[in-house]
DNA sequence: TAATGTGAAGCCTTTCACAGCA
DNA sequence: TGCTGTGAAAGGCTTCACATTA
């Protein structure tokens, strides 16, 4: 490991290798190159080989990666090795949606706990969850709980931060910015829909902005 | 405007400013700061200005920015000035939480049309908007719909894109990433819930990554 | 005085080119 | 020969300090 400093587009891009060979292995293939693996997810075939030189080479020059090796290693560096069990707080429409995504369980990802304000909407199951009051959020560190998706409207998402962050959760995705960290003590990785909208006028050329 | 390349990154940021302007601008507040604004946010003061100057100053030294004009300023930059129309395939559990949202409104994104390849879903309403069959995604530009937006599983991403490509979007978002971009045609900005979650664990230091 | 706008420095990331290994 | 791993160059973004302006 010769590197000080690891980017963190690198950690970003991870995950997207990953997936890419998680794919691969099912067409009974067992070594890859570089090139093979960019082309198939359309990335740059250096920055595929850089971005593994951080964290240590795991090729064979002449040969490639092997697959299943590489899945390992990728998964230990992401430490997505072990079970992480996640607790979901706001059950609204898009927090539905997320308790029934499928895509979790490849990396490892159990969404293990649902809660929710309503009154009307505890005790509900939803994807084979009950749905707990938010007076429960205390009992994430007893139940091994580590990480935290935020799912309600902007108005709450401090409050409900806050309480995750004292209930030990060490990880947050929240899908509104309306937080501040204040002393940092998990890191925070934030989803907004409407915000990843509102910039995309802007790459339109203006003669094809639709006058209105 | 002095600058040759602006940064993707400054573009990113912004309809955060934006947002935390509309806020204040409902508390009868007629100037504010970039050292407020920034507090408010809770980013750093410099990087709005200098975000800001990308454009063209928009501020009065000692006094600070005209709020209103200030959104509006950044309202034209973003090309949010015109009511843009969306079109949302794939009417799952995503989709449809998406069909609902609120919050595009602010914005002036208007959620037009919602289609699905489901004969079940077809004619049935969601949030006032009828969905359609995918057949009838080449009315698009007929019905000046300038954007997409695809919540549909990854393995029938990539034809949906190369439809919504030839219906003339000019921009999409997607909830994969299963999709190559081909000869360029449109914008195209990615969400990929699961693999940000993926890279939560990363970040938890070692010790506090429970063991199973 | 109080705040903006910006050149320059510093830092981070991507890209390139190629030495070195199987 | 084919492919990896990496130093170095190039490019892009953030941070800083301060000249400037109302």
């Amino acid at each position: 490991m010769k590197y000080h400093k690891i980017p963190d587009e690198a950690v970003r891009r991870l995950p997207i290798y990953l997936r890419g060979l998680l794919s691969l292995s099912e067409q009974e293939r067992k070594k890859i190159s570089s090139q093979r693996l960019a082309d198939f997810l359309g990335v740059n075939h250096w920055q595929i080989r850089k971005d593994l030189s951080y964290f240590g080479g795991f090729g064979t020059p002449g040969t490639g990666y092997d697959i299943e090796k590489l899945i390992r290693q990728i998964r230990k560096i992401l430490k997505l090795n072990v079970v992480h069990k996640a607790a979901l707080v706001g059950v609204g429409n898009l927090g539905s949606a997320v308790l029934r995504y499928p895509g979790f369980r490849i990396y490892g990802f159990k969404i293990a706990a649902a809660f929710d304000n309503d009154p009307k909407k505890i005790g509900r199951k939803i994807a084979n969850i009950t749905i707990e009051g938010i007076s429960n959020l205390h009992t994430l560190q007893k139940r091994k709980i580590d990480l935290g998706i935020i799912t309600i409207p902007c108005e709450a998402t401090q409050e409900t931060f806050n309480k995750l962050i004292t209930a030990g959760v060490k990880g947050v995705l929240s899908f509104s910015r309306c937080y501040k960290t204040g002393r940092k003590k998990a890191k925070v990785i934030t989803i907004d829909i409407v915000m990843d909208l509102a910039r995309l006028p802007y790459y339109i050329p203006t003669s094809q902005v639709a006058k209105v």
